[in-house]
RNA sequence: GGCUAGGUGGCAGAGUGGUCAUGCAGCGGCCUGCAAAGCCGUCUACGCCGGUUCGAUUCCGACCCUAGCCUCCA
């Protein structure tokens, strides 16, 4: 039985799926407007993970991400960079999906853009106008009347009278309530708008989310997630505007993920301490390592991002490979006390931090069935393993294909701020060093020089090699592996 | 000011009312021609102060510190 911190009621529940065997679940996505950085990888990739175990527990997962594309800050750079406002967007859009695609976060069911639903936002306005929850400002925005939906407030634990609201920004004096917050705006001139009741115009924020998750889902499905920031405003208005429209309970279960941190402080673009996923990537030696580094951490706790992380995330990650190489067939991998231990860190609340314990704990496991020789049950483990780390997307490489990846150097600390707006360059800044063939070459010219207790011919060449960066590992049976550093 | 999360050994990071997290780094040993990898062992951890308890890092209360939200934000 799997249970989840619900942010709603902050407590652990008994997941009760609304369709047995079916889990719904709308997270919400990003705005493209630039290139994605750490932050958002991290979100995604918790979300990627408790998606893929509830597969893996035998739920059909419906999984739903939007892309705000209609939004202040697309419009701005847009213009700015004189480019018509769906090639800009597409542009990015194409550069979330390669970044996702790279850190191997699956592709939502149904990724729905907001410019695709006007017609179901402006639906949805005329039911809340018509139901008593909003109202035409004297600006001639629709607005959402808070101190309507009795309820407010109740995810955030935020009490209306005490959130002060334009304490730091000048208060709308047309707004009845100044947390009132707004569904329909005006259209200004030269800005993309929508035909609507009340004038062109275009979609609040939050009424996007409410509108793609009740065409997608209905006016209940099983899990909302996103990051911490947005359980408010975004979340709470969310839940008014589709409770108070519908009528419905909306979302069962809340999900918040944690944020990652630079120097304990949020990364974000306002901070400038953002870096994005391509620069990531550059420093390590697989995608993999991102992963394995975000899954270290609870999904709701901080992760703090360095390169010293990253190094120890290769470290721990080339353990497993290390162990999964020169492993005979794989073996039918019946469910073992692994199995069993793996679900129970995941059944609680998705304990990835525990789960991968249980898969260093097989790691070990599997290096002692070799030693012994125990080649039957040296395979089953690395099956096993196989399967459980899949789950979290780590390991799912041919181990000698991880050992021959270069791992970049990482010197200093990472740059701040350079979450740029465009596409990273091409090139990965890696040092081309020894080529594989090259390597082969030598090792065999050792294993000769060995092979004639020319100890002394075999030392240098393995020294030679590890000045380049290459390990050598003689195994039983005269035989030699490499690995790249 | 209100609200929400945190403070665990050199580092990262789970967890528990009284035996082990796990990984990285260090140290000792085994293995090895020597290494590497691996295995075994080791390294006086639980912010501070009270309280409950036979016993608290774990429960309760106060306090200190940190981060986030209350404006766009994963």
């Amino acid at each position: 039985m799997i249970h989840i911190f619900n942010s709603m009621t902050r407590e652990k529940e008994a997941l009760q799926p609304l369709k047995p065997g079916h889990i719904s679940m709308y997270v919400c996505g990003d705005t493209t407007y630039d290139l994605a950085h750490m932050g958002h990888a991290r979100s995604k990739i918790a979300f990627d993970v408790i998606r893929r175990y509830l597969s893996f527990s035998g739920y059909v997962v419906t999984f739903v991400r939007n892309i705000t594309d209609v939004d202040d800050k697309i419009i701005k750079r847009a213009a700015e960079r004189q480019e018509n406002i769906e090639a800009f967007t597409e542009r990015y859009v194409g550069y979330m999906h390669r970044d996702y695609d790279a850190l191997g976060i699956m592709r939502p069911d149904h990724e729905p853009r907001a410019t695709g639903y006007i017609p179901g936002m402006v639906e949805m306005t005329s039911r809340l106008i018509d139901k008593g929850f909003a109202y035409v400002s004297g600006s001639g925005d629709v607005l959402f009347a808070v101190r309507k939906f009795a309820a407010y407030g109740a995810l955030s634990g935020e009490q209306l009278d005490e959130l002060s609201a334009g304490e730091r920004v000048a208060v709308d004096a047309t707004k009845r309530d100044p947390l009132d917050f707004v569904l329909w705006k005006m259209a200004k001139p030269g800005e993309p708008s929508w035909p609507s009741p009340w004038g062109a115009g275009r979609p609040g924020w939050h009424i996007e989310c409410s509108a793609m998750s009740e065409s997608l889902l209905g006016t209940r499905f099983d899990i909302h997630g996103g990051g911490m920031d947005l359980k408010f405003p975004h979340h709470e208005n969310e839940i008014a505007q589709s409770c108070a429209a519908s009528g419905d309970s909306f979302a069962r279960v809340w999900m918040h993920n944690g944020f990652l941190t630079v120097d304990d402080e949020k990364m974000s673009k306002s901070l400038g301490n953002a870096f994005t996923i391509v620069e990531a990537l550059k420093r390590v030696r697989h995608a993999e390592v991102i992963r394995y580094f975000i899954v270290s951490s609870h999904y709701r706790g901080p992760v703090n991002y360095t390169l010293e992380q990253l190094t120890q995330a290769t470290a721990a990650l080339e353990r497993i490979y290390s162990a999964l190489r020169d492993v005979g067939p794989a073996q039918p991998s019946p469910v073992t006390r692994y199995t069993e231990a793996f679900r129970a860190a995941m059944d609680d609340d998705f304990n990835t931090p525990e789960a991968v314990a249980v898969l260093q704990t097989m790691t070990r496991d599997l290096n002692v069935a070799k030693r012994e020789g125990k080649t039957l049950e040296a395979a089953r483990i690395a099956a096993e393993l196989g399967v459980l780390a899949g789950v979290l997307g780590v390991a799912q490489l041919p181990p000698e294909q991880w050992a021959r990846l270069r791992t970049p150097p990482v010197e200093g600390g990472p740059d701040r701020g350079t979450a740029g707006d465009g596409p990273a360059a091409g090139e990965t800044g890696v040092p081309p060093g020894l080529s594989d063939a090259a390597i082969d070459e030598q090792v065999t010219r050792r294993l000769e020089a060995r092979k004639n207790k020319d100890f002394k011919e075999a030392d240098r060449i393995r020294d030679s090699l590890a000045a380049q960066g290459v390990i050598l590992e003689d195994r039983p049976g005269g035989r030699t592996e490499w690995r790249r550093a």
